[in-house]
RNA sequence: GCGCCCAUAGCUCAGCUGGAUAGAGCGUUGCCCUCCGGAGGCAAAGGUCAGAGGUUCGAAUCCUCUUGGGCGCGCCA
């Protein structure tokens, strides 16, 4: 169902043979203003001009010679040549009722493999709120691509073979005697932080590290266990966390750099044999033209240290191999922060040139901005430091136990805390993917709790107002059957905004901004209501009343499925 | 020095990739409970889209410059 399309499609061939020009859209768009109609051509006047006609004229004929049939009730030509689109009611009643019968979600006309790269932390360390916002959003991306019937294939690239390991197995190495490692490593982040503290203050504990790197990535047997318990433990947090968060990342989605090690010389190797690697102060570099560095100077992307170590970019430089060649993704989406932007283009630059990527694979960086606190400064702690995901999980959901607590009192706690647990974890989520991904954004609170406004309560509250009315009414959703006939204005306000998930759902998959979905969830809601104010459902007469119902059954449907599309699962009662 | 991103209402953010009169929420000022969950709905006030040029039927959106902010630029990831 994408109504929008089916219109382009309409439009654009009727206008394709009214001026014999092969593809020119017709851009067909929701109308902002309602006294536009529900959606608008914008094409036209393009064309006029680029074939000095008169836009107003070539509009005419345009509305007299697309069959529009059943669907519209009113086309007009309008201002310098806009046609604006009125639907019919029937047309809205017919495609609702269709869709009853149907999935949410048509399949994708031309199903891609996607690759997506998302999460990947550093396992040297715990999760912290650096690693929030890809998680979140690289969460609801692959769901989306899934939903539409993509085989989407999750990478979590984690990193698990750095330089810091060195420095990490030698403090196990050496703190180990006396505690039980596994009690030891309960804090990752204080462990991290005293073997960093002994590694820039020990010259001495610094060469053991650096010699610990060496033989870890030689395959020393003793290195290579303590490395293992390491990871274990870490992993292990990174997935107490992922259930926390309600992550559909899995132990089969992990791709970690140390996979890739023994691919390394091969990538480095292919890049010679292409003439592609200079020497430059001992280290093997690639220069491609169009980066340069400080007072223009040629910059390198590095592939070998002058030690002979391999680093990130090689690692990055396999792994497009691999996604492109062996899991032949037509997209690979990298759902990383913006910093490492030039990362990217120089990466996914040499991998062109080498052909590690084929033309046909799309290879894509998909930033996102700092998450910020209110003093418009990176999110940090009182004290300035990092602040963990956990705790920043575990706040959010007291802070909901107090909201919900203060506003159902005699609720039983159990109670409360399910609703708390489930409500606190989607604010942090709807916070953060309700706004566009690209900028920085202000994590505040207050702002995200609040039950007013573009927020995860305010959502689960219109879902769960929802199901009380089934409640209430005595009838099994799922059992439910009956056609919707649109009368009143709200009642035509959320038909239309209904028959529109499909369009929204689609455009996410094109441009994975999911605070598009976010906010079309959000006038769903708000049409529900308005409809839910307007519009008596229980008081109704038996026929208007099960035509409303019809309407909050597919409310109902698509509230949910577009909160799980954006990893949030909806609760029948608050 | 070079490059990338950002600047929209008092605050937090949208603006669907060039469409018509720039929209929400908070806050402010009002209104609506004989009503299915008031955790709601309705309304008002609030704007030089940082500034200046340019491109064109049409610019918050594209181009150039200026100002102000964030980030990145050789052996960390």
């Amino acid at each position: 169902m994408n109504l929008k399309l089916q219109l382009e499609r309409l439009f654009a061939a009727s206008l394709q043979q009214l001026t014999g020009l092969p593809d020119v859209p017709a851009q067909v768009a929701r109308s902002k203003n309602p006294q536009f109609g529900d959606y608008q051509v914008n094409g036209v006047m393009p064309v006029a001009k680029r074939l000095g006609r008169n836009p107003r004229e070539l509009a005419q004929q345009l509305c007299q010679q697309t069959p529009l049939g059943e669907l519209a009730s009113r086309v007009e030509v309008a201002g310098p040549g806009f046609i604006n689109i009125t639907l019919a009611n029937s047309f809205l009643d017919q495609s609702l009722n269709a869709w009853r019968s149907l999935p949410l979600l048509d399949a994708a006309e031309r199903p891609l493999t996607v690759v997506i790269d998302y999460s990947s932390p550093n396992l040297a360390k715990e999760m912290h709120v650096g690693h929030l916002r890809g998680t979140i959003i690289g969460d609801a991306i692959a769901r989306t691509f899934e939903a539409l019937g993509h085989r989407l294939l999750r990478q979590n690239h984690f990193g698990d073979w750095g330089t810091q390991f060195g420095m990490l197995i030698t403090h196990m190495q050496e703190a180990a005697q006396g505690l039980p490692l596994g009690s030891q490593l309960r804090d990752l982040e204080q462990f991290y932080r005293e073997a960093k503290q002994r590694f820039d203050a020990d010259p001495i504990f610094a060469e053991k590290a650096r010699q610990n790197v060496v033989r870890l990535q030689s395959g020393d047997a003793n290195c290579l266990a303590m490395w293992r318990e390491f990871i274990a433990t870490s992993v292990e947090h990174c997935e107490e966390l992922y259930r926390l968060l309600d992550i559909s990342l899995e132990r089969s989605h992990m791709m970690p750099e140390s996979r890739y090690n023994e691919r390394l010389p091969g990538i480095v190797a292919k890049l010679e044999s292409q003439g592609l690697l200079t020497e430059s102060a001992g280290a093997r570099c690639v220069f491609l033209e169009q980066f340069q560095g400080k007072e223009g100077e040629p910059l390198p992307v590095i592939v070998q240290k002058s030690d002979g170590g391999y680093l990130y970019a090689t690692t990055d430089l396999a792994a497009i191999d691999y996604r492109c060649n062996e899991l032949a993704a037509d997209r690979v989406l990298y759902v990383v922060d913006a910093r490492q932007s030039l990362h990217f283009q120089q990466v996914f630059a040499v991998a062109r040139q080498a052909g590690f990527a084929t033309s046909d694979c799309s290879l894509e960086h998909l930033s996102y901005g700092t998450m910020m606190g209110k003093d418009n400064k990176p999110f940090k702690t009182r004290s300035g430091d990092t602040v963990k995901l956990v705790d920043l999980c575990h706040e959010s959901i007291e802070r909901a136990f107090a909201i919900v607590s203060s506003k159902n009192p005699d609720m039983p706690e159990k109670e409360r805390r399910r609703i708390a647990g489930a409500v606190g974890i989607a604010a942090i989520k709807y916070a953060d993917l309700s706004k566009n991904r690209n900028s920085d954004y202000v994590f505040d609170w207050d702002t995200m709790l609040s039950f007013e406004g573009n927020t995860a309560p305010y959502m689960l509250y219109a879902y769960a107002r929802l199901c009380s009315v089934w409640r209430r009414a005595g009838v099994d959703l799922a059992q439910f059957q009956a056609a919707v006939a649109v009368k009143a204005p709200q009642e035509r306000e959320l038909a239309l905004r209904l028959l529109q998930y499909g369009e929204v759902v689609e455009t996410l998959a094109e441009d994975c901004l999911p605070n598009q979905l976010c906010l079309y969830l959000y006038e769903l809601a708000g049409s529900f209501m308005q409809f839910y104010e307007a519009c008596p459902i229980l008081k109704a007469e038996p026929a208007e009343q099960s035509a409303r119902l019809a309407l909050a059954k597919a409310t109902t449907r698509t509230l949910a499925a577009g909160l799980e599309l954006l990893g949030i699962r909806p609760l029948e009662q608050m």
